[in-house]
DNA sequence: CGCTCGGTTGACAACCGTCAAAGCGTGTGG
DNA sequence: CCACACGCTTTGACGGTTGTCAACCGAGCG
């Protein structure tokens, strides 16, 4: 699989693509990390995905939205496999293509967590979870986070002001859940299960209904 | 593929599967609406995706969530796929393959759909485009837009309050870009323009900034 | 040294969630 | 056939949260 790849070492900020239309190549992180983003016709931006290495991004068409792949830490390495081949080689082996598909799978599960972070009420809960989800995927088994991009790109990623992203931090250094460390994007997690339950049952639990009935319609 | 199927037709708000862990079957919306749901710890409900006829849904693991897949309208026929056998003929026959990698990555688009959607900063544009989104996703020509799930679901959708759903609904029709007809889940889409671009240059593009720059790390 | 950029904090207005109440629609039972 | 009850929808009032604007701090760099 890999011999169809041609890996590239990219500059921090450095756009790997940012175009309209059908995407022809596929891409996989391998060191650093790179964002998904989408410029709106307002001049907005979002950031609809983050790429750790490992994670995988197959975008099959861009109508009406302008995609761009962009690497966030300096000397991001990226693999680029021609979509055309890695169809090809998909259909000849059946082992790429279990291969391919649990890569899907996997997007479809970190989009799928990052909808519940956007679900997310408040602010600050939007913030502890994404420490959360940052510190399981980044791996280290330490309570260290080192978040690999700035206030701006975790606003743009939790769809909050970057003021707010700030105001999150504070309020969550004030109450003890993590610590600040000297160095602006080093976070240490002093209190996990604060942050797993957060607003959890922060005025007890008043509301004593069991949700069992989940439909409304 | 149809053949290791089961199609099963199933009441509005009858539950297809809700459990935790390993998930092992995959399911299709044949005809109806099915919605896709997380019951947090907090009691809470957030909707994740929304199939309409022709949408899968592949989970593969539930950790430390509940997942719920739950028919939203009255006789909706979902057809179930045991995992291991598709992956089987995935692995036999290339067709049957490419069609799963397909699907799979239409689950991709859709739930980045979605993440624009959730992205949005003001009620009003999350419903507009939630709108827009359902009237092509249904597919009609026309303008008339019938939604298949109640305020509530739309509001779990879009992770804003039932309330805020039912005023921007008002406020949309209040501009005239939409009219409620009788019928409480039928819309129809006057002007569909104001629609797509909503807040745009509402009051002026006063920021001629370019974005051309998008990184800022 | 001055500049720029990222990060942080404060003030204020607007928006949204919550609580409350009232209007509708549908289905069920008398 | 009608009355009632229940659930969905809508609207209002109010307080909390957040976006916006503004200012300041600190670090890196020419």
């Amino acid at each position: 699989l890999e011999a169809i790849a041609t890996t590239t070492r990219y500059h921090c900020g450095q756009a790997i693509f940012s175009q309209t239309g059908q995407v022809e190549y596929w891409y996989r992180v391998l060191s650093g990390a790179a964002k998904v983003a989408v410029i709106q016709f307002n001049g907005k931006r979002q950031i609809i995905d983050l790429l750790l290495p490992g994670d995988f991004l197959a975008v099959l068409t861009t109508e009406e939205h302008e995609f761009a792949l962009e690497a966030i830490t300096e000397g991001t390495v990226i693999a680029c496999y021609p979509r055309q081949q890695i169809e090809e080689l998909a259909d000849s082996d059946p082992r790429i293509a279990r291969e391919v598909r649990i890569l899907a799978f996997e997007t479809v599960s970190r989009l799928q967590e990052q909808l519940l972070i956007l679900g997310r009420t408040t602010s600050t809960e939007k913030v502890g979870c994404f420490l959360l989800k940052m510190s399981e995927r980044l791996g280290h088994r330490s309570d260290k986070v080192v978040l690999p991009m700035s206030r701006y790109d975790i606003a743009d990623y939790l769809a909050i002001s970057v003021e707010t992203v700030c105001r999150a931090m504070t309020t969550l250094s004030d109450r003890g859940v993590i610590a600040l460390s000297g160095k602006r994007r080093s976070i240490r997690i002093v209190d996990r299960g604060a942050l797993e339950e957060d607003h959890d049952s922060e005025f007890g639990d008043r509301n004593g209904q069991v949700p069992k009935i989940i439909s409304r319609s």
